[in-house]
DNA sequence: AATTAATAAATGACGAGTCATCTATTTTGC
DNA sequence: GCAAAATAGATGACTCGTCATTTATTAATT
């Protein structure tokens, strides 16, 4: 039955695109709704936890992009979700903080996103979810990514 | 310890993103050597092992994308890897073939792939390999993109 | 104080991804 | 045979995602 010694490495690899890919479109169907994108909506619930901080603060937080979020912010504010304020005393940095409507709309992302955790939880069960969850986290271990994660509270212990 | 009944389900939720981008960067720092990109990678790989077939019929198999692979394979072929055959029956239909430097190129996308392979036998045990496919295929059920995964022969049983 | 380093953010360039729409061709149903 | 429906692929528009480079500002060095 084995096919080779990759197959199962293989077999994961793909796995693991398709449901990033499936779990994005369900979520930008959900988002489209209210004018976002899945990774517009990331920015305003970490924006939302911690109001204030700068450009690069919140680009080492999110975890749908490995860089500097300047384009991704740049929407934002220009749909009116966000703005941006040039520090006082550095310049140099940009911090961000939610509009009245971003703060709306974060509050809809949520329960759109509870939607999704809901359907999550109907099909693993505890163990399976923390289960998975530690064998990707081992995957991740000692990159980069690792610690926007922890910073962002999703660390299985 | 319980943060509330979506923890986990977050946790999964970001950690199969981050997994996906991390292996993507991975991938991609080794194709940039022969100058493609992992999803040209998976083209190549499917264009070998079935040569012939059309743009449709590549868009049903590949993970990579949901869609129709016509941009994507534009570049493949502006770059001298394959080539668009018209049908001669039906010319709706374009067939795909690689060149020779295509299949080249297809043997050492192999290799690096391999490469990544090897690392993850490295970092996980046979049943966990296959304990997380199966999780994440329950996933996936019903979906579409599990239809291009069972046609790659990635299926878990 | 002037020059150089370092740092934050913006920008250019390119290739994905996705959805909607358009074009060309073939099938179908009468 | 012909108009309508179906189908394959191309294309437009938009947003990611990533890397490299540039610009502006501050910190460090001499």
């Amino acid at each position: 039955m084995e096919k080779n010694q990759y197959f199962k490495a293989e077999a994961l690899r793909y796995l693991i695109l398709a449901a990033q890919r499936q779990g994005n479109r369900w979520l930008n169907d959900m988002l489209k709704g209210i004018g976002l994108t899945a990774s517009q909506a990331e920015v305003l619930r970490v924006l939302h936890e911690r109001r204030g901080i700068s450009l690069k603060e919140l680009g080492k937080l999110l975890i749908c992009e490995s860089g500097s979020p300047s384009r991704l912010v740049e929407r934002i504010v220009r749909d009116g979700l966000a703005e941006k304020i040039v520090h006082t005393k550095d310049s140099r940095y940009v911090t961000l903080q939610l509009t009245q409507i971003g703060e709306e709309k974060e509050q809809l992302v949520e329960s759109m996103e509870q939607q999704m955790y809901n359907r999550l939880n109907h099909i693993y069960s505890d163990k399976e979810l923390e289960f998975m969850c530690t064998l990707l986290s081992r995957f991740l271990e000692g990159q980069p990514i690792s610690e926007a994660l922890k910073e962002r509270g999703f660390e299985i212990k």
